[in-house]
DNA sequence: CTGAAAGCGCTTACAG
DNA sequence: CTGAAAGCGCTTACAG
């Protein structure tokens, strides 16, 4: 591969000059980056990434840390990644992808070697602890997810508890009275997915304060086990007229659930979800659904991460929380309850 | 951060010492090597990889060459990506993830500017216009998909040919006469993914040769028009008492239109799909299939590109394509025909 | 077994 | 507006 010295010696110009020329970092004679350039694209130049990061120490970089977690729906994953992936590419940064178990491990190693320029980080706990490792890094971070503790990085977030408080309130606006709510299995709690509970919360809360009675339960996350799950809690509840679901899994297996008891929805039952409108068109669910809007906030922080990187943002720069506001998608499947009262 | 110099100062050796102490490249006292090590660990020293990428001209770094195709199954990508990323990762890299549309410019940039050891292409078309540009870089590449002409590269596929024949005559040997064999929709094939032609042309002369009448159809990729093609598949051939996908989607929707027709399989149709278990496993999918394999896929390719980067390979070594032998999961959903006359 | 030195390919103050 | 030189942090022949 052809090096900055071939292209200033193809140029006649010094090395220096040669880079001048080809970065715009400092004035250059138009004659003399003409015969740069040409030089440049004649010997097919590309700079070293290696050379440039040692000599910058900055190597364009950004690294996503995910990780596949076997009672997460894989397929939601792929989305958060995908906004991460795109939104660098424009922004100018490759993706360093790491779906390493040791997540705590993995983030230590690439930044502490200066392989990349920031992180984000997907599927964060609430006590998730590769946030000490982070916050001791060199290179600022990004989180899509709440942890406990937000000091010294950029959070980015659906906002669960309006999300919970919409689904209540759109039902019990319709007339429900009497809801089931199923969430993520409880090991995601343990495991510190804060937004199992805090949509959850918000819901029972928003319900306590419409009168309506809300069950909660949690769904497997896998299949058949979460189809199963489902007609135990229609079984035990026959007079829950709603069903709202923060389980993609569940949203999944609800069309073959309900065709099983002869269902539909909105007729015999009102449903609400919590997933992205591609996850709906993917699967075909029919359901309105909580806009989960994983690729804006991916989008989100990647972009506030770059401004940290580029230094757009002055060195502690108070650090953003930034919860994206629920949109409630509609999608037909929610009506007031048979024999409603309000209903001619 | 730490620097090999700090290490070097703070054990009492050279830098070159410590640097050999600390990579085992060179055999040192194992007092020395004990002291480097200490003050290694001390002062939390790792190696800054641009500079060891510029050193030693190898940046641990595999490129991964992905494109989320807007008629391709999304969440089918995933197992491929981390059946590679997994791998690497074992075998000592990082993965350098691109969904660049322009695959073609993405993979000259991460070539040309070395940030990468080697290269794997996801979603290989039959004329890939990467391909050039792969066999003009410097480094080695491994391709999952099988592309016209495969000079110069490392190729591994599913055996999409024999997939064909082992659905047909797994059907035939059962008894069916007339089959219908659902594909991914025909722009796929237009766009160069040969697996389904290879697939389908395989299919229609095993078909011929076991005296089976095959219809072949294209499907979508997508909800809800798969389902709608799906009922009128069937509508259209009320005689096929066997159903092959090969369509992940396709696959994904057969449950809800098998229950809109108030039919089961294989009580009263024959069901073999072509996707992974994780697939199945995902979606419930209770229908026999043809394993894909996406993760083993994955890894053979990481392993042979790892063993070329690695010169475990002799230079122009004559280059591999593997296919994966199809493996037919019974999941159940074949039997002989409904009034099948071997049936007792 | 160890060290001093050169070199990888860039960028960027320092001089003019 | 341009150039000569130093330096980024490693590794690795070359000497001893």
């Amino acid at each position: 591969m052809a090096t900055i010295g071939d292209v200033a010696r193809a140029a006649g110009v010094a090395r220096s000059t040669a880079s001048y020329a080809l970065t715009g970092k400092r004035a250059v004679s138009d004659e003399v980056r003409a015969r740069v350039r040409q030089a440049a694209m004649e010997l097919g130049y590309t700079p070293n990434a290696g050379a440039r990061a040692l000599a910058t120490s900055r190597s364009n970089v950004i690294g996503l840390l995910a990780q596949f977690l076997p009672d997460e729906f894989a397929p939601a994953m792929l989305q958060y990644i995908q906004g991460v992936t795109d939104t660098a590419r424009d922004l100018g940064y490759d993706i360093l992808l790491s779906s390493d178990a040791d997540g705590r491990g993995a983030l230590k190693r690439i930044t502490d070697s200066r392989m990349v320029d920031g992180v984000v980080l997907l599927n964060v706990a609430e006590q998730d602890d590769r946030l000490p490792v982070l916050r001791d890094a060199a290179q600022p971070g990004a989180l899509v997810g709440f942890p406990g503790d937000c000091t010294g990085v950029d959070v980015f977030d659906l906002d669960f508890e309006e999300a919970g408080r919409v689904m209540v309130e759109h039902l019990a606006r319709l007339g429900h009275r009497e809801l089931i709510l199923v969430s993520q299995p409880e090991h995601v709690i343990e495991r510190g997915g804060a937004y199992v509970w805090r949509l959850q919360n918000a819901a029972v809360e928003a319900a306590a304060v419409n009168g309506v009675v809300l069950h909660t339960r949690y769904g497997s996350s896998s299949q058949p086990q979460i189809g199963r799950d489902l007609h135990a809690f229609l079984d035990a509840h026959p007079n829950a007229t709603g069903l709202l679901l923060n389980n993609e899994a569940a949203a999944a297996a609800l069309p073959t659930v309900l065709h099983e008891r002869h269902l539909t929805a909105p007729g015999d039952l009102s449903v609400v979800g919590r997933y992205s409108d591609e996850f709906a068109r993917t699967f075909s669910l029919p359901y309105s659904s909580i806009e989960s809007a994983p690729d804006r906030l991916g989008r989100m922080a990647v972009r506030q991460l770059v401004r940290r990187i580029e230094g757009q943002v002055p060195e502690n720069d108070p650090y953003v929380v930034r919860f994206v506001a629920p949109e409630l998608v509609d999608r037909g499947s929610t009506a007031p309850p048979l024999g409603d009262a309000r209903e001619p």
